[in-house]
DNA sequence: CCTTGACCTTTGTGTAACCCATAGGTTTTA
DNA sequence: TAAAACCTATGGGTTACACAAAGGTCAAGG
């Protein structure tokens, strides 16, 4: 099949599945007359796994990792766990770094509902974002 | 004072306040002679402002923007508070996708425990990967 | 048979906020 | 005075694609 019949297939645009042929996730044959790519049932399962591995967390390089561990007949399964283990803590930072960004939005939403606008005034160009504190101590 | 001074008084790399420069969000006169940037103190100020403003989450866009605006006489207060109105409930969601995205990478780790390594076989990659759904219900 | 529209190709650009390397000029200091 | 430290501008790298352009290919209808 052509690009867009895998892409449809697979529930991904056409540009993605070029994404992914460029980056070496997929591999297909050519046509030998027109050059166009020809992808097999092997290739849309190869899409559909990078999929599932997308939405675990994995980035599209180590999925390449992955699927090259896998092509070489070696067991990608413990290397998943590793990427997933190492990678838990990080989105869970992450999570906690929004949350704190959340909670500073809305305390500066809360604490300007009080505060009139001001005209910049050459020492001042906006109260509202000066009053917050450029860094902050631990609560 | 010079990149490297601006720097260290306002906390940030050298190549920070070149790319803010860049993005013209400061704007430094030149030492005629050698071409040098020259940064007052008023543009300490700004790159303290800049400071809060991307701890309050705007990006280095918007506060070109709020800059410009205060530039020119007008409050930025408005546009501020609009701004941040607005992204807070994108980062509402941001963190909700992270945290469905923490639940499933948990949920395999613990479902992974009780499956052994296997070995790529011509139709499975890695079953660790397989046994997740592509696409998901909503809970 | 030929045109048109749909599809394919490659290449290059843009996104966000910097970081880093390179090459070369300047200033400071030992 | 020579090296160390700092400055400049330019260009490339990061992530996962989206999009546009220029040009070749193919299927269907008039």
């Amino acid at each position: 099949m052509k690009v867009s019949e895998l892409a449809k297939r697979g529930g991904v645009t056409a540009e993605t599945v070029r994404h992914y042929t460029r980056e070496q996730l997929l591999a297909p044959k050519r046509h030998p007359d027109n050059g166009y790519q020809l992808y097999s049932a092997t290739e849309l399962e190869r899409l559909q796994f990078i999929q599932r591995a997308r939405k675990l967390g994995f980035s599209v390089a180590e999925i390449r990792d992955i699927l090259a561990h896998a092509d070489q007949g070696d067991s990608p399964c413990p290397l998943v766990r590793d990427l997933l283990a190492n990678r838990l803590p990080q989105i869970r930072a992450q999570i906690q770094e929004l949350e704190a960004l959340a909670q500073r939005m809305e305390q500066a939403l809360e604490s300007w509902q009080h505060m009139p606008d001001g005209t910049p005034d050459g020492h001042s160009l906006c109260r509202l974002i000066e009053s917050f504190p450029e860094k902050q101590e631990a609560t």
